[in-house]
DNA sequence: TCCTAAGCGGATCAATTTATCCACTTAGTG
DNA sequence: CACTAAGTGGATAAATTGATCCGCTTAGGA
């Protein structure tokens, strides 16, 4: 619930609440939304009793880490849209928002099961709306990209890459730039083929599919909360 | 564990496990593999007892669904291999199998978390194996998608487009066949940008961004079981 | 240095989940 | 129809999880 604290935590405790979410990251990237916190406290060498006066239930340490990740998004946003060509501007942002994407293996789960009611954060889904819609609109405007791209192409890649990332993120740590540069070339945001960034082998695929999972958070895990 | 009991089930057994296993589909789209086996027998109208005798734990059950799944992806490669033409045949399989993937709201929880070392199970992916590669093959032979284009790339293509269709699903039913344009212009297995199937509107956006969830399951809901 | 508001930890309890067991019912063969 | 192997359901034991409470410790201002 509470965002950010009025008076600033004592210096103890501010440290001890920086153990608690790089922890969360750690063990919600291994195990996903099943995670909990007398969990999370054991594995941050601390007492169940600090994490929950910190964080009353695992829902809003996922809200701190979600606001945390959504910072990151803005700033992305923000760095590309420095570029002058609206194009590259644009296609910075896809492939450094994917990059991360495909390296915060937390970052899924955190999405997933964030409240987004709140008023910061509706307050930051707004800003980062109005960047993309900036990026969007100067691409096609430009006619760097296919007319009809929309803002929803941005959030829809982002996540098609994630599913591939999220999948083979141990197997062939690279394999999603390939997707994204599909991706571009079909949103016509490039134009050739591009250096060779081959599918992945044989035994790659099998490992792929289907793919590892933990139990608990509707990993399709999705629907229920809403 | 067990796949298929040797002596046929007494009727009415027989008809209580699909009970079981049709009202779990139900119950694991809507919650996601949260689900308790207790849940599903409530849900279902039978003992606790009757589940469990059936089905040892949720594994087995997920185990039992995902074979069931499975014999469809076979289907649906055979049914495509019909075609003369390579580039129909691999298109029409990449489009029904994302089609099927954006209707059953239970399979990507089934399939992130089968168990996958059965005998059986191993024997039907390997089937798989060979439709999927001889698709492509022929695909590629013909010069029809990139020549670089490979098994893995018709997973990813499932694999994202399932990640759109999940999120887009209550929202925007048909949003997925626009991505499956855009990947299939970028694979070079079509040629120009297609009918007009538009980007989702702003509000459809912000729905979808992040997507609903459920607790339970490592959705990121993954690692973990493996 | 002293004092106290703030923080800490973990024993402990409530709630939920998982799974078993067994007295009772029923399908379906002879 | 009668008999029995098969199946049923749900009360309940065991295990896991979620969350609180409170006596002790400590940071940091006066």
């Amino acid at each position: 619930m509470t965002p950010e604290p009025q008076r600033p935590l004592r210096a103890d405790a501010e440290r001890n609440r920086q153990l608690i979410m790089r922890t969360a990251e750690r063990l919600i990237a291994r195990r996903g939304p099943a995670v909990t916190l007398n969990e999370i406290a054991r594995a941050a060498g601390v007492g169940v009793g600090t994490v929950y006066r910190r964080f009353p239930d695992l829902q809003a340490l996922i809200d701190a880490l979600f606001t945390e990740r959504f910072t990151t998004f803005l700033r992305l946003a923000a760095a590309a849209g420095q570029h002058v060509d609206p194009a590259q501007a644009l296609r910075q942002y896809l492939l450094d928002a994917a990059q991360w994407r495909s390296e915060d293996r937390a970052l899924d789960t955190i999405l997933a099961h964030a409240g987004t009611d709140t008023k910061p954060i509706a307050r930051m889904r707004d800003e980062l709306g109005r960047h993309v819609d900036g990026l969007v609109r100067a691409a096609v405007t430009a006619g760097a990209v296919r007319e009809d791209f929309a803002s929803a192409d941005v959030y829809a890649f982002l996540h098609m890459i994630g599913a591939v990332a999220d999948r083979t993120h141990d197997i062939a740590p690279g394999a999603w730039r390939r997707y994204a540069e599909v991706l571009l070339l079909g949103f016509g945001l490039q134009r050739s083929p591009a250096a060779h960034t081959s599918a992945m082998t044989e035994e790659q695929i099998r490992r792929t599919w289907p793919e590892p999972a933990t139990r608990r958070s509707a990993d399709p895990g999705r629907a229920g909360r809403a």
